[in-house]
DNA sequence: ACCTTGTATCGATGCTTGTCAATACGATGT
DNA sequence: ACATCGTATTGACAAGCATCGATACAAGGT
């Protein structure tokens, strides 16, 4: 179980998925599935350098500190967040092919 | 609170969601972040009629009739299925307006 | 060596959730 | 009226989760 978010491709509408995709999809989506986290990742794909130092995070937030070291935790673990420490502080960063899997679900696969 | 479904639009990169907008997409989120869950969306929304009877959708699960009228009731009341009785039958159909707002978040924003 | 600062982990707590057995409701047929 | 069938609701239980305070770890600076 190297990268939980493999998960990737088969559109919600088409043909119905099988119970293996459900149970691999399901864990990311669970993953975002909280406001808190929801805003995280959105202030990290949404910053300009494309990663956010914890430090910075944190303040955007009225959470104890370790509530949001929690959530960064799962967001890592689902895959959906790279972690990479540079020096005293630590950066995330979105897998966009992560979110990419993710994505694939809500394809409409209308042409128009 | 008519339409819980309502949430829409502003993608997780460009620029950060607002707490508000959060709090209104997670309800969505966390209605299809179960394997059941999920696989049911899939079931109704790859159905030729774009409805399915609950009568089908029980025997494609190994689970209680309880449990799946459970799972229905929480996506129907995220805004995510529509419910109809015909007769004795009762189908749901996805809202496709809700799952739209769910895919406006998954955006890449990127042209190409 | 020591203190400080940034981040993670631990343990606890109250709330939510997935599941079931049992029961209720509602429509149809006899 | 009654029995039947499809669906929803109720009550209960175990498991999971978001949050916190306290503490531990790790890297730099003095």
């Amino acid at each position: 179980m190297s990268d939980p978010a493999l998960a990737c491709c088969t559109p919600l509408s088409g043909t119905a998925m099988s119970a293996e995709q459900a149970e691999q999809v399901a864990p990311l989506l669970k993953a975002l599935a909280d406001p808190v986290r929801l805003r995280l990742m959105s202030l990290i794909a949404s910053s300009a350098s494309g990663d956010a130092c914890v430090c910075d995070l944190n303040d955007a937030f009225d959470l104890t500190q370790a509530t949001i070291s929690h959530h960064l935790k799962v967001l890592h673990s689902a895959g959906l967040l790279d972690r990479e420490k540079r020096g005293v502080w630590v950066y995330y960063a979105v897998r966009p092919t992560a979110l990419r899997a993710v994505a694939g679900l809500f394809e409409t696969a209308v042409p128009a």
